[in-house]
DNA sequence: CATGAATGAGAGTTCATTCAT
DNA sequence: TATGAATGAACTCTCATTCAT
């Protein structure tokens, strides 16, 4: 896995030392990509630098060139991850025909990416403890997206009125717990399916009919 | 708090040896709450059995004489909190008027019961690391209850037939995290409140109006 | 086992306290030979008190009634097992014709002691490093009783009169690594055709030919 | 002592990692030969490795640089002193006129070998409990280099045709205990007095006049 | 910039011994 | 005399971080 798409590659790096050659940079994305593979696989505690240098296949005091600690290369993994998460789920949004819709395609989405990117859960749960800055980052802004998406829903007509901070966490818990039980745990059942099941939901829970 | 409510001493004592004396017993409870203090606080990685020892007033080899290992003090910590949060929430089930209903209480319960153990998350949330199988077991058997629940509720012609495992799952999932929002980040509105605001959700989404 | 034949028990006991019930002194015999077994079995340092008051089926702290400390039982047993073999050697002396058919028996009679104490190699092998007094004692002590019979024969005129304290501890260490070859380590040939073998090199070596 | 003779190190090395660098193998040096003094003085389990890097002069960490336990370092120290013996009696055997001469050269080349490393009975016999594996192949290898010299000796006419591996037995035995007695317990005899009284013992026992 | 050896604080765990009952 | 809980020193091993080359 590629753990640093272009924008965040600087980002990351921020946590660190900014590589001014070419081959600097190659080795801070093998260094990123090997973090996401070592703390994804065993947990930031169990993980170690020694492992990652080994997956990055550099020496380990090379590791002390791009970060400063072991806390400073999760805490650049955690907002990655983050961002990646956002990032993937906002394209998704764009050609909804509207809000209901746009939270099925949502959770469409995020469980397509869950499954390609099982790793998630451990590193962001994981934060709570190592990073709980960024773990509250998270969830926060994520609620907070979902809640703006939900009050636009609602000026257009297309949600009641009372939709709220609330609502919003309640479809977050949703979503995310579906992913853990439907991408991480097994993958049996298709999208599509359980995005469909909770759009239900929420059409008769919150929307409007017109 | 105390660790071991009635039934549970013995499922969490036998992850270690059985005392046989009423002093042994009293060390035991001693270690049990202390732990669920360290553990709470400063999660597994950073806790330690001197930490604990400390706190229970006891010596640190006298852990040895009641746990195997630090991993199994979290074991017995882990299933004794999630039998704990089964063991609040039950009663609240009993008196609700139908299904929607119950389901209302049993979230407005253990939003009261995570206020007075915030220390749930961080321990459930670890278990995903240090004890997997009791993680799963966790979530697995709640929503296994939840959606005991909802079949019940249909069969009496209270909810929808199409509810599901998927359904209990996304239950399960907006308890936790309002729980997390409103129970452990802050206090701010009443239980009520927001149970009130997810039953209305539920009400619309899966119930049956009579 | 029963590591305490009559005349030794009171040795053993003497490194503790002497029982003055007819239960005690039960308790103390049990508790000298599931020693027997422990260290036999796992070696001074592996074995541990409980392991013997568990074999031995009393309470640990009952081991201090009898015992000071641990390196007291293995004081000990180290001197019980050596003066076993001693007693268990003597009588095979006595039939013999004359000093290489006592060397013979003595030979013969400790393959067949070794046959059935195999715990004794590990016992006195690691007085080395726990007890040296006894250690060095059982070796001294041997060396010179076999010293003592070789003087005797030479008085006889049944063997060279340069027989010294070298021969003897040649034979003594003839006799531990044979005891070691074809008792402790395997069984397969019979302890008389050792000795013979052994009976052949000292007729011709040191004996004298009438 | 040097407890890395040229062949050796490797093997020792074996045991741990390899040094890339020269100063890695510097250390590696220092750590072994220090092993040899503590386990030596000490014993194995009274010996420990904060002994080890104090008497090394490097930080207890960097004993795991090299090897992965305790054990794993006195396994490479008793092959290390296996091969020992076993090179510095090799080439007493080259000059000798006969297979008696043999014997008598190996075993006064034994017992000055022990005169400068008494802590090989130590680490020897202590590896009966420590590396049992290493024990046997000790004395097994050594017993059939015994018993090769003596066939070959048989076959030269040298030695009587009934000499067998119990003889080969019999005569480490002999050199054992006679360098436990006289190299280790004191050093009054000189080795060429005691190996001419086993020389005698075995021309007269197993060899052939011409 | 890269390398890998060196460091040492800190943790979990063991168990002989003591002690209260 | 018997019991078993309590004690705490001591040990092995880990690994993030530093440093010399």
């Amino acid at each position: 896995m590629s753990a640093t798409s272009g924008a965040d590659a600087g980002a990351a790096a921020s946590e660190g030392k900014v590589p001014r050659t070419e081959r600097g940079r190659r080795t801070l994305r093998a260094i990123l990509d090997a973090a996401a593979a070592e703390f994804g696989e065993k947990g930031f505690h169990e993980g170690s630098i020694s492992g990652i240098t080994r997956r990055a296949g550099v020496a380990l005091g090379s590791f002390y060139t791009y970060f400063d600690s072991k806390d400073a290369v999760f805490r650049a993994l955690v907002r990655d991850m983050s961002d990646q998460v956002r990032d993937h789920v906002a394209p998704s949004l764009r050609g909804a025909r509207d809000q209901i819709d746009a939270e099925r395609a949502a959770l469409q989405a995020f469980i397509g990416f869950a499954r390609t990117h099982k790793e998630i859960y451990r590193i962001i749960d994981e934060a709570e403890f190592v990073d709980p800055a960024s773990f509250r980052h998270h969830y926060a802004s994520t609620a907070e997206r979902i809640a703006a998406r939900l009050r636009a829903g609602a000026e257009r007509g297309e949600l009641r009125d009372e939709v709220s901070e609330i609502h919003a966490w309640a479809i977050m818990g949703m979503n995310v717990f579906l992913g853990l039980r439907y991408s991480v745990w097994d993958e049996e059942s298709p999208p599509e399916a359980i995005a469909e099941v909770v759009a239900q939901l929420l059409a008769r829970g919150i929307g409007i009919d017109r």
